[in-house]
DNA sequence: TGAACATAGATTGTATACGATCTTGACATT
DNA sequence: AATGTCAAGATCGTATACAATCTATGTTCA
């Protein structure tokens, strides 16, 4: 079966009580892509939907706000954010920074649980994509990340990579071309390999590849697909289109 | 004169209306040293201090805790954050692995507006160091590390350097063992001279030692100055110490 | 017909009120 | 004197109510 989603505990600043199920929900429900990108998301209609007052819904919001996969406008409130095309090759160039050295902090560290756990999210993955739910596969994916991160056991990093890989998530639902995550998933287990053999340079190297080819699967041109909220490019200053 | 602190527009989540304002106050106070780390911060204190009521104090001290610069308990309230020495660590390693990279773009960008806003940004420092504000000069000293990032023109980088310089801050305040910040004034110096010459090179380099020359100015041993808060430590679940 | 305006509705921003949890101090007990 | 119990106060978590702002629809006038 499918692995819970790692536990993202943002360390400090967790949401009191309530709003942090609430958040945990939202959140999965966004890297699933169940919720897409421009969506609006209400506070009375998140709070009737969980079934609290709105200070608890409005709270969440915040928080995924602060997170990144929300975006709040003043007086007009809560969507998912849809990230330009600009932050996108920002998102994935940061990416490329972090993820091989934590990629060698993570070889450095590695013990066979960790190896375990990282095979069980590749698993995983593959089962999930099997069975034609790619939403799921990609937030799977994206705690295979989270995973490696914890194994290199830096928390501050790990942080970061946290809301990188939340965007992530929000730029391949916008942009994504191929139809096969395949190539990806040979990554990872080429990845594995380099774990394995606790072999530092070859882990950073192939995360550095793997961060290339991501950003190269995106299609990063002018035009974007689905529904481009129509004239609300025209509403708000403008996204800044590089 | 001083020059105002960057208007660290967190970009997307800005939290609403007056909860902005008493953010700013907060931050500024924070990383002026004026607020230490470990105190407490209650809500209705905030509320009546800033004339609003609890739920914006509230909204203020979430977002606060967002960037790391305050520490929410459940049902205890928020206090100043006080990073732990293995955090200290993961902070300036972190800075390490990112403003070097963010010193190149800078430098590739870089403008005679550029380096004059920079200058500036240099002067005061130097002024304010002169008249024995050590707390207002770190918050220059941050503001100067945070318009290399503005004009390298990485808003992604640029935020995540956000909040690592102001964990920067409460880490020196909690840690730091130099009387003299003249060293670090040298490196912004040097770092200036290489932006000029756009050597993009030389800036990537200069930082990166002057990161390591920030790093080992701490006392990031075992005793902590100050009142180490007894049987605290024993409360929640123990900072882990390193 | 089309634009400007006005009014009604919806949604967010803020304040206040109440309940839950924790802290503090006194008092009783050993 | 030290410890355990308990009640009062303080503080936070949550719900509700009202004010401010924005959106949308319909009307009026050129």
């Amino acid at each position: 079966m499918t692995i819970a989603p790692a536990d993202l505990r943002s360390s400090f600043s967790l949401p009191p009580g309530k709003a942090l199920e609430i958040c945990h929900q939202l959140e999965s429900a966004i890297l699933q892509h169940r919720l897409r990108p421009g969506m609006k998301l209400a506070e009375d209609e998140v709070g009737d939907t969980f079934g609290v007052s709105r200070t608890v819904a409005r709270t969440a919001l915040q928080a995924l706000a602060h997170g990144g996969l929300v975006t709040i406008e003043r007086n007009r409130g809560a969507f998912v954010s849809r990230p330009t095309i600009r932050e996108a090759h920002e998102v994935f160039e940061a990416r490329a920074l972090i993820e091989p050295r934590i990629a060698r902090m993570a070889a450095r560290n590695m013990t066979k649980d960790g190896l375990a756990v990282l095979q069980h999210y590749i698993d995983a993955e593959h089962e999930i994509t099997e069975r034609g739910d790619m939403g799921l596969a990609l937030q799977q994916s994206g705690a295979f990340h989270m995973a490696i991160a914890e194994i290199a056991d830096q928390t501050m990093l790990t942080q970061i990579l946290h809301t990188l890989i939340s965007r992530s998530s929000l730029i391949i639902a916008l942009y994504w071309r191929r139809r096969d995550t395949s190539c990806e998933s040979h990554s990872h287990h080429a990845l594995l390999k380099a774990f394995a053999d606790k072999n530092e340079s070859a882990a950073e190297e192939i995360m550095k590849s793997h961060m290339v080819d991501l950003h190269s699967g995106l299609d990063l041109v002018e035009r974007i697909e689905g529904e481009p909220t129509l004239a609300e490019v025209f509403r708000k200053g403008g996204d800044q289109r590089q």
